[in-house]
DNA sequence: AAGGGGTACAACCGCGTTACG
DNA sequence: TCGTAACGCGGTTGTACCCCT
């Protein structure tokens, strides 16, 4: 009969944060570091359950947090990074050092949202508002639909090309960002020789899932170049660069049509895409960060969904 | 000055995923 | 391999604050 609850609701306060539990979490966190959140309300001396001294701490007491408004890059970012990934509010806030998932959400839902319909685009599709003059040529629509790709073979690639890559360790929030070019390309011209594939868009449906990329425009190869910053954490010395002929490596566009949307992250689909490129495992999970070589289980699954797939449309 | 509506943001809730025994 | 506990995420709610009438 579901699940139990994860504290005992009846001796917890719930609400606004005092000042003196404010303190106390940080006192303790700063001795103890983060973690075990079940146990940490108790040892802290907090009538507080888990999952909000968690929150709290992310959301608000951590010290790397930038406060204060968002930037114009910052909107340009998260309007982009939406586009290609749609509410996932970790991933984004895994791009912008000192911002988190709940801040970008709520940003998003109260500025951003209202800026993109001023400018005649559906926040949701990011597609113009009643066929409308936006200027967007290019439309990337994550999409929980991937039946029958084959059908509508646009084609896509995820290019990643970059050397450095430092990687925003979701705990540790780098603070210099490598500016690797995260490109997504279009083809209609050359499916058999580019691998690359794409599935089907439903235009009701929100923007979640595995990656999809739909060519809106009628140019044949539309590149949009996002600055994202992929990276990879220490050391920088062991950091596997892509190398610039991933860009003949292309099998990565397999993600977008052909991974199931419960079965992969974005991240894990990023991994797969990696892989290809540089022919060597390379775990690209920001909550575990680079294990020289190895792979976080997330990401090993990835690869291995990858190969079967990859298998299943050369054979 | 009061109050009503709108906005912003902190916090909560439920569920999926992961870790571990 | 399975069951359970813990974690983390995204959606939703609650409330403080601001502005307008």
């Amino acid at each position: 009969m579901g699940r139990s609850p994860c504290c005992e609701k009846a001796h917890t306060n719930k609400g606004a944060w005092t000042k003196e539990e404010d303190q106390r979490l940080i006192n303790y966190i700063r001795v103890h570091g983060e973690g075990c959140w079940r146990s940490l309300p108790k040892a802290a001396g907090l009538l507080r359950c888990g999952k909000s001294c968690r929150l709290r701490w992310i959301n608000y007491l951590r010290p790397d947090l930038k406060r204060g408004n968002f930037t114009e890059e910052e909107d340009e970012i998260i309007i982009k990074l939406h586009n290609l990934l749609g509410n996932k509010w970790s991933l984004i806030a895994g791009r912008l050092p000192g911002r988190t998932d709940n801040e970008i959400k709520n940003y998003w839902n109260t500025h951003i949202k209202r800026k993109l319909i001023s400018r005649g685009i559906d926040p949701q599709t990011h597609r113009p508002l009643n066929g409308g003059t936006a200027t967007t040529t290019t439309t990337v629509t994550p999409t929980t639909t991937n039946t029958d790709a084959s059908k509508t073979a646009k084609n896509i690639c995820l290019d990643f090309r970059s050397s450095a890559l430092p990687l925003d360790n979701k705990n540790g929030f780098m603070n210099d960002h490598g500016s690797s070019k995260f490109k997504l390309t279009t083809d209609h011209s050359s499916a058999e020789d580019t691998k690359c594939s794409s599935g089907t868009t439903e235009e009701s449906q929100a923007p979640q899932g595995p990656l999809l990329l739909e060519d809106q425009a009628t140019t044949p190869s539309v590149m949009l170049d996002l600055e994202l910053s992929i990276g990879l954490p220490q050391p920088k010395s062991s950091i596997s660069s892509f190398s610039s002929s991933a860009e003949s490596k292309v099998s990565q566009g397999f993600w977008a049509a052909a991974a199931p949307p419960q079965q992969l992250t974005q991240g894990a689909a990023a991994v797969a895409a990696a892989a290809t490129a540089t022919g060597k495992p390379v775990c690209l999970c920001w909550q575990l960060g680079y294990k020289s070589g190895q792979l976080c289980r997330n990401c090993d699954m990835a690869l291995q969904i990858s190969l079967k797939i990859e298998d299943r449309f050369q054979g």
